[in-house]
Formats: structure tokens, sequence, C-alpha cells
DNA sequence: TTTAAAAGTTGATCTGGGTCAAGGAAAATG
DNA sequence: CATTTTCCTTGACCCAGATCAACTTTTAAA
């Protein structure tokens, strides 16, 4: 975990990030000093509960997954984080422990801004809050979501839908790939391995879809597909 | 869980909602013209993903709850909201529909102030985003939280561990009252009412908890209640 | 106050999905 | 590259909690 200023990736970094990106360039130029390079390792811990700095992430490159334990240790995960968003916000904003972790799925490299920093960057700068306001409530009805769906849909249902958010809108496609281990997969969904398994075999049976390996999937007959979870 | 403070005034809605209530005096009266009163009767609907208006209400008597449903038409109540709490920005803040549903659980003012003036004070007051951006963490938090135990957590875990949050930290007592119908409880819990009432049942059968009434709750070893849920 | 409707309880029954185990595939490691 | 470790799959089994039904209690309406 080494620390670096090379100041033309932060500001492909500030460009590139949602919550800054819409600043004009002067303001950028100014914010750009506060920012440090910092590079993690697949399987680093990014964000734990248990350590007391408050500094925001924003994520250039590589893969993030965030999860919380429960009280027996299973791991249930919240979200996959992909570059240009943030992390580690939630103990700066409410000053509480809250019990989340996130770990680097692979090598990546993020834009530290210390607490401080941050604070007053916000308070100059209004816009930004309203851009983090976006994002975390478009995180917390995701959230809810996911909720609902775990508590009123079956299995089948959660993995299909799953399936069908990974098409991509633009490339006309019906080859998916799924971004993560199975495993992983499994905890996001909220179901054991082996149910994960068994589902995704019954659709092959059912021929809706084609396992062509273990993370690529060809979905056969979207429409079917589509019309099993509405 | 009514307030018995007096929120008869518009200016006593602003002082009482953590959102605004840190701003001094003078900037509350310019904020006060902006704001309208509304009043809901029990069972309306306070905010719905159909209709089109995008105004911020905040709640100052009476008792929401606030659900998504399923495609099933199965309800997943996600939260209660209390007098000082906001409701109806997610649809403000990201243009987008959440497909969430809030109803008045009683006779209910509210004070509305419409979106395109709300835009206005948070660019004029940036501490306002900073309280809303906080109180969007604590509400993610707990949907996530929330996600955790549906999802690794047994019934009666959940069940002994919201009993305990119905504790007031203060007023030191073992009974407590269930702030609403068991059917609503049940649906927050994501689960059954049969399953509810059996394992409020089995909790008695074991000397833990005595069923007072039908809302009222006696804890009868806190200590062992709270070891049940680690 | 009576009546109707909704909420809550309890018993009987059933099943979706978890768990355990064991073998095969993939990926990390040196 | 070979080897070790982790991941994935499949079968056998089981149980927590859902559902259905019948009854009681509470709440709302008239």
């Amino acid at each position: 975990m080494k620390c670096n200023h090379d100041l033309s990736t932060d500001k492909n970094c500030l460009l590139q990030v949602p919550i800054f990106n819409h600043l004009e360039n002067k303001y950028l130029e100014e914010i750009l000093p506060l920012l440090n390079s910092k590079k993690f390792k697949k399987g680093d811990e990014v964000v734990n509960p248990f350590d007391n700095t408050s500094d925001l992430y924003i994520l250039r490159s590589g893969y993030v997954k965030v999860f919380k334990l429960s009280e027996n240790g299973k791991e249930q995960i919240l979200r996959f984080l992909t570059p240009g968003e943030f992390l580690g916000g939630l103990n700066i904003f409410t000053n509480t422990n809250h019990d989340t972790y996130a770990v680097a799925l692979e090598d990546l490299e993020a834009c530290m801004i210390s607490r401080k920093d941050f604070e007053k960057v916000i308070s100059k700068y209004p816009s930004i809050s309203l851009e983090i306001i976006k994002e975390l409530s478009n995180r917390l009805n995701d959230a809810e979501e996911k909720l609902t769906y775990v508590s009123t849909s079956n299995v089948k249902v959660r993995v299909v839908k799953y399936l069908l958010t990974l098409l991509n809108p633009i490339i006309k496609t019906d080859k998916v790939v799924i971004p993560m281990k199975k495993k992983d997969l499994s905890s996001y969904l909220s179901i054991s391995p082996e149910t994960l398994s068994r589902n995704l075999k019954q659709l092959e049976d059912e021929k809706l879809i084609k396992q062509i390996n273990n993370r690529t999937i060809k979905l056969l007959n979207i429409n079917e597909l589509e019309s099993l979870v509405e």
C-alpha cells in the first residue's frame, strides 16, 4: 500500500468520477493537490469497521466487494464497486461505525482524500453534495429493492433477474459474463452456492440458458426469461 | 411513537427537523415562507410511485409506513417515519422512479416544500445537504443491515433483536410497546404473521417475555434475550 | 351498541432451499 | 510446470418457516 503523487493520473481520477466531474476545470485544479494515490493488492481490505481512518476513496481501477458479516460469521455481499465510485463515505458522513467491509477483488488503484479536506471541498462546492445525495439515494433504493426481492421472490426469480441485468443494453448480445466468482454471486443473491448451481442447471434443463463455461452464459430465450420475473 | 412536542406551526416544524434545525434563526425565517402545510388522513398515500410530483414532505405529526410491492403483490415494509423525518426525497434527488410507497398510519400533518424551492434552499445552505447525506447514510446502513439479518439470521433472532430495539435507553423499563399492527411488524421483519405469533408464544413459553396485551410485552430476562442475539 | 370487517392465533401440512459430504474443475502458488 | 488450495457441482437428507383453514379477538363503522 504505497502512496505517491502522480498528478496527471489523479486528475484523470477526478475527471472520471461523477461526484467531481461536473466541476469546472479551474475548480478541479484546486482539488487536485488534496488527492493521494493509494494502491491495494487483491484481497486487501480497503475499508473495515475496526480501523478508525475515515478517509474517502475514489476507485480508479479494479473491483471491490462491499459486505457485512452477521453475528454467526456469514458474509452478505451488499454491492460491487467499479471505477468511478466512492467508498468509505458512510463512516465519514455519519461518524458512526457501520460494520461494513470492503475488499479488493483484484489489484486496484484509488484516489484518497482525507476527511478534513473532503469536508472543506464539500462546503466550498455544494454541487458535490448533490452528487453524493444522488448516489446514496440510488444505493438506498438498490438495497431496499434487494431486501424486497429476498423476502418475497423465490430463488429462481432472483437468479433470472440477475442474469437479465447483465445484458448490455447497447451491445446486442445474448451472451452474458458473470463478473465474479459464483460463490460471491450466491452471497450477493442471498442464497447458498449449491442452490445457485442447481438453479442454473434447472434453467439449462428448461432450455432457457446454456452455460458456455464457468463464467459465461448464453441466454437462449430472453422473452421467456423476462416473463418469468413478471 | 408519537411526538408530544407542539409542532402546530410551520416554524416549529423547521425547529424540530434535523435537516433544518441547525440553521440560525434568520435563515429559518427565510425558508419559512416556502413551506406549505398539508394534512393526510389515515390510510392516505403520501407518496406513490405513479404520481409525478416530486415535493419534499417533512413529517410534523403522525406515523408513516414506507414500503415496496413485489411483482407478486406482496408488501415489504422498509421503515416507519416519525415526526421530524422527511420523505419523498428519493425521487427528488435522483429523478428516477423508485417504486416506493408511503401511507399514513394515522392522521398526520406535514410541511411541504416544492422541489424547485428546496433546490434553491439547498444550494444556499450547504449544511442542509450534509444533514441529508447523514440521514441517507443511516437509512442505507439500516437497509443493508436488515438485508444481512434477513438472509443470515433465523426468525427468532430477528424478533428478539426487534424487541430489544424498543427498549428506551433513558426510561429504564422492561415493558415495551409495539408501535404498529403485528401484521405490519411481520412485514417489516420479512416473516408471515403466523410465524411472528408463534415465535412470540415460544418466547413466552421459555419465560423470556410476557405478552401483557396485543401491543405490550414485558421483557422478563433482558440479559438472556441479549445473549440470544449475541 | 350492534354489526361488520380486519387482525391475530393456533393446528395441520408441505416444500423450498439449506446443510453435509464427496468428487471434479479451476485457479493460485512456488 | 506440478502441486496445493479454493471453487463448483451433484446427490441425499432435513427442517424452518410458508401456506391453508378454522376460530377468536380487536377495531372500525354504522
